[in-house]
DNA sequence: ACCGGAACTTGATCAAGGTCAAAGCCCCGA
DNA sequence: TCGGGGCTTTGACCTTGATCAAGTTCCGGT
């Protein structure tokens, strides 16, 4: 992890997050390109950021998290991702999106000149290089809950969930070291609703919060209030999640 | 299309797929570099071709069609995609695969040598880039598929799998020219088994079965024998699929 | 043409998870 | 401190799709 911040941009110099970001990669000179046309933005709890098949943009996020997401005609909706601060947003080369993003809380949003990145992308190996690596990520993620969402039950889906987002959190607090793994006593909010959790893990609201009720009797975690968890038996909720 | 084949390579001559696949952006030299150490390959209907969790290798088909799943440990899988000829198989650059990729009929591949593909990568910005725009088309297929796994019903599920099974051999047979949709009358097989179909959807072989004979049912579809398909009513299957 | 096995279909029954309804809880704002 | 609205939990019941169990069809080999 590069702390050397002599002749980085002023305004990436107290970027919390650029070392887990994709500018992590770019030396000072190509981060001023980039951030010479790149501008903060800050979006509310509940406000929708990028929708599905109108113009993508290229930013990442700062502070706060959002859900991704894909629609059905009827209304029916599946959360494809969650991105948490420092995830690279709404990526699509060809300038449409996918997948509608959404603030499930206050977020600051560091966003670049669409242009700017395409071009930098073009010139520039590492960043190429870079954002290649997070397609393939995500690919992996998406492969991962298909295999969730096509054949885990119930419980085996919100056992899983918590322990994505146990790594995830660990991960964060880490990035550019070891991994550290999710352990006893590790304590973690939840960063979204009941709803939105049932729409991630294919289930409905009911049943997400019996089964969470059916780890907590198995003594696999504990839940502090309704959004913070309490990891009491990883091992169990391992072998839960399969 | 560009349909010299003037400077190629002369095993690359007669490929009959290397338009459609990522080779197609290459240059002649570069073509030439790549394939001085590409060689191809017979695999065997059945036969597992790469494993999850081991060496990924690096090639496209030239012919027959594969699968690739992921595996719970008890033995449940999830067929996450399905490879025609001109796909790309298996990319990891990290070397490892996450998928297990099999052949589902007898299949040639035109494997490369990992370290020759990847030096090629990055060299060559076009390579980088087609690669970047697989992944993501990856992507955003994957996605597709988790709102099916995640919302859509069993009718819905089928209706959708056939007609993304339409769409990818109209693409198919017309790559680089505007895509031809799946129209009434159109004839088809479908490349798997009710089984593997099963493990594609989230269903069981009994509900794929019980699906297809309702849209049979509704005149959307005739079924020829068990793996031919006609659209009777493509209207009627997209407005069944959502 | 006949056999045998695998793939597929069909029907009867079952259960996981969805739906509907009613509390309960939490938190925020007056 | 007190309400009120939105989450969340819990319970009763129902539906979709799974499971179990025969058959049937399709094919490849002899």
């Amino acid at each position: 992890m590069s702390l050397d911040i002599t002749g980085l941009p002023p305004q990436c110099r107290q970027c919390g997050v650029r070392n887990g970001a994709l500018c992590g990669v770019l030396t000072p000179d190509e981060l001023g390109a980039l951030n010479a046309s790149s501008r903060h933005r800050q979006f509310f709890e509940g406000q929708t950021i990028v929708i599905e098949g109108e113009p993508a943009i290229v930013g990442n996020i700062l502070s706060g998290v959002c859900i991704e997401k894909k629609s059905l005609p009827d209304g029916r909706e599946q959360i494809v991702s969650i991105l948490f601060p420092a995830d690279f947003v709404s990526g699509d080369l060809d300038g449409v999106s996918d997948t509608t993003v959404q603030a499930v809380s206050d977020v600051r949003l560091c966003m670049h000149d669409r242009a700017n990145f395409q071009k930098l992308l073009e010139e520039h190996q590492g960043l190429q290089m870079a954002y290649l690596g997070h397609a393939r990520q995500e690919l992996s993620n998406a492969r991962e809950w298909m295999l969730l969402l096509g054949q885990k039950t119930a419980e085996e889906r919100v056992a899983t969930f918590l322990l994505r987002l146990a790594t995830r959190y660990t991960e964060a607090g880490c990035r550019h070291y070891p991994i550290q793994e999710a352990r006893d006593g590790m304590v973690f909010d939840i960063p979204i609703t009941r709803a939105q959790i049932a729409a991630h893990i294919g289930l409905t609201i009911e049943t997400v919060s019996r089964k969470l009720r059916g780890l907590c009797d198995q003594a696999a975690i504990d839940l502090v209030g309704t959004r913070t968890v309490k990891l009491k038996n990883v091992a169990r909720l391992r072998s839960v999640a399969n």
